[in-house]
DNA sequence: GAGTGGTCTAGACCACGGT
DNA sequence: CCGTGGTCTAGACCACTCC
């Protein structure tokens, strides 16, 4: 996989941008000068700076060159990326904290008008209904609700809800495709209050996914309700 | 802008599926089909998917096809992207809710060791420091704090802080070129308290944003404090 | 093995920025 | 005007999926 060209560019690239080599004038070579240094074609250049600018070191200007980005500690920060698609792991995964897991339920059930109405599952289907508390240095941080379609995923276990879920889905053959996410925050509801160390903290904030299969098929729906303070959502938005 | 060949291919497909018309096999045609059909290069059509994979409407498997994702109104929501750049617009814009404008403070500084190591700002530097409070629908929703680099900012007044600094950037031929953010839940501040609309609750959320313009150069630093259970936003996480 | 998307090459012309 | 990145074409070969 890292050896395709415009992957070696990109590190190449990457590497120097943070080295600081180009940093006197604050851009890249011209798209020529890569070809030849290269001596690749511009394909391989190109997909190489637009991976760089979906990173957020460069930004291309038609006519101009490609620009560099400046970058501090605080804006580097910025770049670690929520790009995980796994579970909890996604929440400030490179911090790369301990953690268990309590299942608080764990039960299948059908779909009804109200549960169709937020979860965007088909009425009557079947679903693992599951609730787990996800315990980060000792604090109670995470709440998990997950609803997995039954159809469409290998049976679930309290005692695989317990280990990972997700590793679970991934050894038999489960391919997650795209998810699609929203952030808001949120009252704290009685469920949150009792199970999470909210401290004083009256509000929760509540991540939303939807995660679909490489069939374009949606086989998840999860809302993870985290404590204030301790959490971070990255996002870069180009023009 | 729009006459160009990937993008109108873009727009019928993205019509297309939305009508449904390929939900019957849950597949885009193959690329070659497309080529043929529209009687363009691969590029163009290569370019159209992308477009819509980015936009979470399709999803690129290698040897099989484009699969087409399941959109329910509810996952369509999730579409609805955090993809403006300017201020507050960027919070659920596409509502186009009415709002006021309170400044609450407005002047100018020199950046000190304690506002660099937060803001990213080089100590010694000249800053407009901004607070402002968005009034929506009647509810002090949220409150921004803004710190711009006077150097490389158009001169800013308190009455430009009333109507748009963005609109006053745009007239001024700064161009954005790229944000980051970041996102987290927050305990209230007492400026918090004392400014926004938040009955109850005791925690805030609080989006950060870091803009560079067309030079890659920062000249904002800006948190947005907004009250609970009135803002969502969205991300769309690929594999 | 046939079908399909991913990578790559070598060119061409266009649109925008700066001089 | 020149230099630059953006779009586009016409091909080639590779890697993966499915039968």
């Amino acid at each position: 996989m890292g050896s395709q060209t415009f992957n070696e560019i990109y590190h190449i690239l990457r590497e120097r941008i943070l080295a600081g080599k180009y940093s006197v004038k604050m851009r890249l070579p011209i798209e020529d000068a890569l070809i030849a240094e290269f001596d690749s074609s511009r394909y391989a250049v190109r997909k190489a700076i637009a991976k760089l600018a979906k990173e957020g070191l460069v930004y291309s200007v038609k006519g101009r060159g490609v620009v560099l980005l400046e970058h501090s500690p605080q804006t580097q920060q910025f770049n670690l990326a929520l790009n995980n698609l796994n579970g909890l792991q996604s929440l400030n995964a490179e911090r790369h904290l301990d953690y268990q897991t309590e299942v608080v339920a764990f039960h299948q059930q059908i779909v009804d008008q109200a549960l169709s109405e937020h979860t965007a599952f088909e009425v009557g289907i079947p679903v693992y209904a599951i609730q787990r508390v996800r315990i980060v240095d000792g604090i109670r941080a995470v709440l998990d609700i997950n609803y997995f379609n039954a159809q469409r995923t290998p049976t679930l276990t309290a005692a695989i809800a317990k280990r990972s879920i997700y590793q679970h889905f991934k050894k038999n053959g489960l391919k997650i495709a795209v998810v699609k996410r929203m952030l808001r925050v949120e009252t704290a509801t009685e469920l949150d209050q009792a199970q999470l160390a909210l401290d004083d903290n009256n509000c929760i904030g509540n991540m939303i996914s939807i995660a679909f299969n490489d069939e374009g098929r949606q086989f998840e729906y999860t809302e993870s309700h985290f404590i204030p303070n301790k959490f971070n959502f990255n996002e870069l938005i180009r023009n």
